[in-house]
DNA sequence: CTCTCACTTTACGTTTACGTAAACGTAAGG
DNA sequence: CCTTACGTTTACGTAAACGTAAAGTGAGAG
């Protein structure tokens, strides 16, 4: 067995067009969220090698995004993830952002419920009143 | 009773600032809500009056934002609640809006339902960590 | 060797949702 | 009459989240 080489298997790599396509991005995007620190890619020359991690922290990072959340705000959604190696203070401090974005995900999560019950309403009515017109149909 | 007497009682109004102020608002951001045809306040003078109508507006509009959705998305939205006098191609047309943002939105509830899980399951690590340091007072 | 293709960097452009400054109107108070 | 307070319009400025064009790099095909 040669000096380096792998314990487990090769590890499967995509490049920037493969995750672009994989979640309907376009590579400038994907390259703007390392610039502002989300994906951190190796180099393999000048190109980029993405691993299945890159690829969980996409699907994050599309969820937040279906959330509402600004990309500074998914970065440090993201960074909730690295808890590992945090010292004390820095736990303290993640432990608050954690608790932070749970109360306004919890006020998210009324606003959604809120917002469903009133848009069922109104294609309750809706139906109703195409319904008095007989025109349900299509 | 003089002729164009009001029936019911007199409808309480606003100032711009006391709307403001009510939501956290700056008067410059609700001229811009009307710019874009979320708010049609009447005038009185050149000063603009506005009534519990566009008080109900703000506080969907303000939901609307909390929710993510875009100054666009919001206006559309609300042109949800003036079903009333709409013909029935413009009702199939509201109906279908309706169902799209129910399902955009149904997709949102699941978002925030993981999200939160994970944010917990981040909570307990972490309160555990501190735990085992012996560092969970304050 | 040339061409193509995918990737790269650099950098200016664009849209959204307002902020901010300038200049003015108007009613109330001293 | 002057100031203060609140309102108005007009218009340029700005941050976020990319789009887009220009120009270069490196590997493989013909």
């Amino acid at each position: 067995m040669p000096d380096g080489a792998p314990v487990t298997a090769v590890e499967e790599t995509y490049t920037i067009s493969q995750l672009a396509e994989a979640f309907e991005l376009t590579p400038r995007t994907i390259r703007y969220y390392e610039d502002e620190g989300l994906l951190t890619p190796r180099r393999e020359g000048q190109q980029r090698v993405y691993t299945h991690r890159d690829w969980a922290r996409l699907k994050l990072i599309m969820r937040g995004k279906r959330l509402g959340f600004t990309i500074a705000g998914i970065k440090d959604f993201l960074d909730l993830y690295e808890v590992g190696d945090a010292q004390v203070p820095q736990m303290r401090f993640l432990l608050n952002s954690a608790r932070d974005r749970i109360a306004t995900l919890e006020q998210q999560l009324r606003d959604v419920q809120q917002t469903l019950v009133d848009l069922k309403e109104i294609e309750g009515l809706v139906v109703d009143h195409l319904a008095r017109k007989g025109a349900l149909d299509a």
